[in-house]
This record gives C-alpha cells, sequence and structure tokens, in this order.
RNA sequence: GCCCGUGUAGCUCAGUCGGUAGAGCACUUCGUUGGUAACGAAGAGGUCACCGGUUCAAAUCCGGUCGCGGGCUCCA
C-alpha cells in the first residue's frame, strides 16, 4: 500500500498491522474534516489511530454530539471519501506554524507546538479545505479509507490531564475493507453475548446491590464455581510447595504508614477509628506477610519462604471506574509473598513463571509477557536493580519465554514481570504478575542470618496468577460464554424426569451421583421434558442432563445429553466413571 | 471524580400532547403425565430509582441526589 510521508515522499508499506494504523489514521483525519464542516466552531485537540479504531478529541464549546448526531456525521465522512480529496504535505517553521494554527483558531494544536522540542520539524497534511497539524504517513487519497463507522462519544481530558478540560471524544474504527468491517462488528456482538454480567444473572453467579456499589454478592452458583476454582488453587500451591496464611482485615495506621500505603494509597483505603486510635481495611496483602516474616528470626536456610494467601482486599474505586466483576471495591487475590535471598531471584522467578503458565495451560489461555524495569525516581542501589533485572530476563529466557521489554516502566520499589492472557474473542487481560520489591523489607527491617553469621535483607516477590479471583472468574465466564468445563461448571449434571411416573428413579440417580462427589440438581417441575431441557441448556448451561423416563426406569439406565446435544444411553455406573474422571481434569 | 447517556414488575421492554400504568417471559394456583430447545387456563406482582419544584393534575416538564451503561482517569 503507498502512503504519504511528512517529507513529500510516497513509501510502500506492506505490513498489515501498519496499514490498518494509516488508514485509520486518515480516517481520523476525515472525521475531523466532517467535524469541521458540520460544527464551524470545532477545535481540534489530538486525533490518532488506536489498537482498535480512532478518535478525535475536539472542543466543541457548549454544542453536544451524541449517538443520534452520528448518522449526519458518517455521511460527511462518506462524502469526504467519494470527493476523493488528495492528500499533500507541507513543513513550516516554529513560528509559521504557530501563526497559521492561530488564523484557523486551533489554539490546542498552538499549545501543541509549544510543547515540542525546537528541534523537531512541524510538519502538516491538507486534503481540501481541512489542514491538520501531523507527523503522519497518511493514504494518497480520502478514497482509500472504505470501511468506518463510528462507535461512541465520550470524554477525555485534554492531554489526559483531569485538571485540563474535559473535550468530546468522537470514537470510531476502520477497516481495509468492509468484510473485515463486518466481522468486527460480529466480534462486538459476540462480546455482547457473552458480558458476565448477562450470564452472571442468566446463570444465577452472582448479584449487584445499590447498597453496595461494586461489591459482588456470591450467589450459590457462583459460589460453586468459586470454590471448585479455590480447590484447583489449593492443589496448585501444595504442589508448588507454598505454605498458605491469612492475614487480619483491619490493621494499624502505623502499620501503613510503614509499608509507605497510608502515604501514597491512603486514597484508595477505607479507613476507621477505634479506641481514638486509626485503621485500615487492608487494600493488599504484603505488609501482613511482612509481620509474618518477623515473627521469627530467619535463617537462609528457611528461604525461599513461600507464602500464599487468598486475601480478601479492599480498595476505594471511583465509581465510574466499576464494571461487573472486572472492576470491584472488594475482591479476593491470589496472592503470595516470596522472600528470598539475591542469590534465588532466578530460580524463584522461574518457579513463579511455570505456576502461571501452567494456570494458563489449564484454561487454553494464550499469553504474553511484559518485562518493565527501573523506572525513575525509583528506590535502591543501582546494583540491586541490575541484578534483579538481569534475574528476571535470565528466568523468563531459561524458561524460553518471548517476552516484550517495557523500558522504565517498572514499579519504584522494582521490576516486575507481567502476564497477558488472551480470551477466545482476542481480548487481552492483564492477570499474572511478579514483582520483585526492595522496598517493603527494608521498611520492615526484614533480615535473615545468613551462612557467614551476618544479618542480610531478603527480597520480596509479589506474585498473583489470576489476578483475582473475583475478576478471573468473570474472565472465565465470558470466555466460555458460561459453558463451564465440567470441573468448574457450577451444576455439573441436571436430571430430568420425563414424567412423574420416573420422579422416583430420577431422585435415586442423582442421590448416586451426588454421593459420589458430583453436583446435581433435579428437574422435578410438572413441565414437559422439552421445556426442561430449552432451560437447561440456554440458562444453567449444565455440561449434562440425564433425560429419565419409563424406558430408562424400565431398563435401569439413564440418557445422557451433552453439550453436543447429542443423546447417548450408558449405565449409571459408567456415566458416573466418566464425569468424575472430567472432574478430574485440573489435576494432570 | 469528570463527560455523555440512562433508570417503568424478578428479566426484556411499550407507555403519543401532562389526565395517578401495560406486554412477553419468569412466579403462584388449577388442569394436563408428557420422550429431547417454550402444554393450557387463571391469578398475583409496580410509592414509574429517590427528594424537591412547576401545575387543578407529573412515569411524562424542571432542579438535585443515588444507581446503572459507554468512555476518560486509575487499576487485580
Amino acid at each position: 500500500m503507498k502512503v504519504l510521508y511528512n517529507d513529500g515522499h510516497v513509501g510502500e508499506i506492506d505490513d498489515a498491522s501498519e496499514e490498518l494504523h494509516v488508514i485509520r489514521h486518515t480516517a481520523a483525519h476525515i472525521l475531523a474534516q466532517a467535524i469541521k464542516r458540520l460544527y464551524p466552531e470545532a477545535k481540534f485537540a489530538y486525533g490518532p489511530a488506536t489498537e482498535n479504531g480512532f478518535y478525535y478529541d475536539v472542543d466543541l464549546g457548549d454544542t453536544k454530539i451524541n449517538t443520534e448526531d452520528f448518522s449526519a456525521l458518517e455521511a460527511e465522512m462518506k462524502k469526504i471519501t467519494k470527493e476523493n480529496l488528495k492528500i499533500e504535505t507541507f513543513e513550516l517553521s516554529r513560528d509559521e506554524a504557530i501563526k497559521l494554527m492561530e488564523e484557523r483558531g486551533e489554539t490546542y494544536k498552538v499549545e501543541h507546538i509549544g510543547d515540542l522540542d525546537p528541534a523537531e520539524r512541524i510538519t502538516f497534511y491538507k486534503q481540501g479545505e481541512y489542514i491538520d497539524m501531523c507527523v503522519g504517513p497518511h493514504l494518497l487519497y480520502t478514497k482509500g479509507v472504505k470501511a468506518f463507522k463510528l462507535t461512541g462519544v465520550s470524554g477525555a481530558y485534554w492531554k489526559a490531564d483531569k485538571n485540563n478540560k474535559m473535550l468530546t471524544r468522537v470514537n470510531g474504527t476502520a477497516f481495509a475493507t468492509k468484510d473485515e468491517l463486518e466481522q468486527h462488528l460480529k466480534m462486538l456482538e459476540e462480546a455482547e453475548k457473552r458480558d458476565h454480567r448477562k450470564i452472571g444473572r442468566e446463570m444465577e453467579l452472582f448479584m449487584m446491590s445499590d447498597f453496595g456499589p461494586g461489591s459482588p454478592f456470591w450467589l450459590p452458583n457462583g459460589m460453586a464455581v468459586r470454590n471448585a476454582l479455590t480447590d484447583y488453587w489449593h492443589e496448585m500451591m501444595v504442589k508448588f510447595n507454598y505454605e498458605e496464611v491469612l492475614t487480619p482485615q483491619i490493621l494499624s495506621r502505623s502499620l501503613w504508614e510503614t509499608s509507605g500505603h497510608w502515604d501514597h494509597y491512603k486514597e484508595n483505603m477505607y479507613t476507621t477509628s477505634v479506641d481514638e486510635e486509626d485503621f485500615a481495611i487492608k487494600p493488599m496483602n504484603c505488609p501482613g506477610a511482612c509481620l509474618i516474616y518477623k515473627n521469627r528470626p530467619r535463617s537462609y536456610r528457611d528461604l525461599p519462604l513461600k507464602l500464599a494467601e487468598a486475601g480478601l482486599d479492599h480498595r476505594y474505586e471511583m465509581k465510574g471506574a466499576l464494571h461487573g466483576l472486572f472492576r470491584v471495591r472488594e475482591f479476593t487475590q491470589d496472592d503470595a509473598h516470596i522472600f528470598i535471598r539475591p542469590d534465588q531471584i532466578t530460580e524463584q522467578v522461574a518457579d513463579a513463571s511455570h505456576l502461571i503458565t501452567a494456570y494458563y495451560a489449564q484454561f487454553g489461555f494464550p499469553y504474553r509477557v511484559e518485562l518493565s524495569t527501573r523506572p525513575e525516581n525509583s528506590m535502591g542501589s543501582d546494583e540491586d536493580w541490575e541484578r534483579a533485572e538481569q534475574g528476571l530476563k535470565d528466568a523468563l529466557e531459561s524458561m524460553g519465554i518471548d517476552y516484550v521489554l517495557n523500558e522504565g516502566d517498572g514499579a519504584f520499589y522494582g521490576p516486575k514481570i507481567d502476564f497477558h492472557l488472551t480470551d477466545c474473542l482476542g481480548r487481552s487481560w492483564q492477570c499474572g504478575t511478579i514483582q520483585l520489591d526492595f522496598q517493603l523489607p527494608h521498611n520492615f527491617e526484614l533480615e535473615y542470618v545468613d551462612s557467614d553469621g551476618t544479618k542480610k535483607q531478603p527480597i520480596m516477590i509479589h506474585r498473583a496468577g489470576f489476578g483475582s479471583f473475583d475478576r478471573f472468574i468473570g474472565i472465565l465466564t465470558e470466555h466460555y460464554e458460561g459453558k463451564f468445563p465440567v470441573w468448574l461448571a457450577p451444576c455439573q449434571v441436571k436430571v430430568l424426569p420425563v414424567s412423574e411416573k420416573s420422579r422416583e428413579y430420577a431422585h435415586e440417580v442423582a442421590s448416586a451421583l451426588q454421593a459420589a462427589g458430583i453436583r446435581v440438581k433435579v428437574d422435578n417441575r410438572d413441565e414437559k421434558i422439552g421445556y426442561k431441557i430449552r432451560e437447561a441448556r440456554s440458562l444453567d448451561r449444565v455440561p449434562y442432563m440425564l433425560i429419565i423416563g419409563e424406558k430408562e426406569v424400565e431398563a435401569h439406565n439413564i440418557s445422557v445429553r451433552d453439550r453436543s446435544n447429542e443423546t447417548v444411553q450408558s449405565t449409571l455406573d459408567a456415566f458416573i466413571a466418566k464425569v468424575t474422571k472430567e472432574n478430574d481434569e485440573r489435576l494432570g
């Protein structure tokens, strides 16, 4: 595909994702041009291509745009592509650029020029009457944007700073072809169908109440999933040689002062006062783990000390940020704190990585890994950081894991590895994280006696695999569309008597399943079999239905209908063996 | 917290110009005893989110609060 670079030369790009980026960027300009035609008072801020489309931030004064205006806006954009305007580029000196933008009333662009490095070239793109300051590259003609759609309007702060003015952000997406756009829109529809808030209601997994915004209530079915996931977690903790602990919910202010949370995290913490002393409900589990470490003297022989905690944390999140199970105000982390000697970094980071990748293999999630290194304003010595970063790299390389390096993106207390899983719709979620921490061992004056008898400071690893049980169940719900694998399904087998004549036998069958540790329910209602099947399928999403009628009573067997909607005859014992085996699948 | 939108029965939604509410599903009861994705009938269920204002009269118009949705910001 041919593109126009900002020095005026026409180049060729052949990478599909780069092409898409240019198409979307040009679409953003076409959007701005259309906005300017319909709203002449509009002033433009930024209008980039993004991962999923493009947007333009615009100041419309007191005018409001909403989705009802989109058809007019899209029609104007369509018109601009049909006009097939030639896209041209030119360069101006700083003063000329400011003059041009001032003439056109583009105050945000003028401010932007002021923020640029004085040495930087200032280039413009022009199509018809529309001129935008832009580094490009762009398409050669507006006709090159063949498939686009406006997807929403929202607010966005100028320069993403909440102290600045709120601008109007018009979001859209564009693709190389109409087919690809259609496919994308279908994916969004599919995502809506899988929304865990909708499925959670249908399957009665969890509920929300206005009495506790951002705090899920776990209903019996959701609790069954959660317990199954927790059982799996326990098994993995044993397998990976962790010891499980539980630390208190409410701890004194002085602890949070020591950890630094009182100074740096207080606005997210719920605080209370008892006996004229300040307390806080824990937003994290690490300070508690540090106290356990300090409970007695530690030897170098005790390390690594691997403490796992399914810790319930409370964090005040801004109400606009709350979203189903994905973003809540109380959640249980699958947390762990690993206290190690400096020589154990590589080995223990690799161990934690093995655990996290084992989780993702269990659920069939592909994943990618990012390593974030020392930021500015970090604490600790150059030597510590270098050793820690090298340790993380060595661990990943020893496992043959490819990773993206984010220079300067680490926490102030240490470098970290993030695991981003990809669900069945191609959406990415950061769940697993491994963070090295020099700060808390320092603040809490943690130490161990080394082999030479001297006291040394351990390094702490924070690590989570699911992130939180709550959010992970939300992700799993969408990933499986509620059709959980047998071992996670809230109801594993639903027994459906055809009529009253087979009820007694149905209950016998159910009792046998229950005795075998299988989660089973009987649909006793006075309804026709087709009705019961429909509900078990579409609402409960059960892996197995047992159809029990007079034929089964007589033959003393069962009819098993699975998710493929095939029905087979089986003996009860054979079916119990099959389900039991599937229930143990996670143990492998 | 900010921007935009939104709030009517458990769920999904109608409700015109202001005249104190409707459907389907779910629920209850009765009838039906059925064979692989919705059996029939009847009944019950609502301070129209909440508070205030305008009006003879408010689900409807206005203001505020709260919740929810999509974003921003932040994040497990």
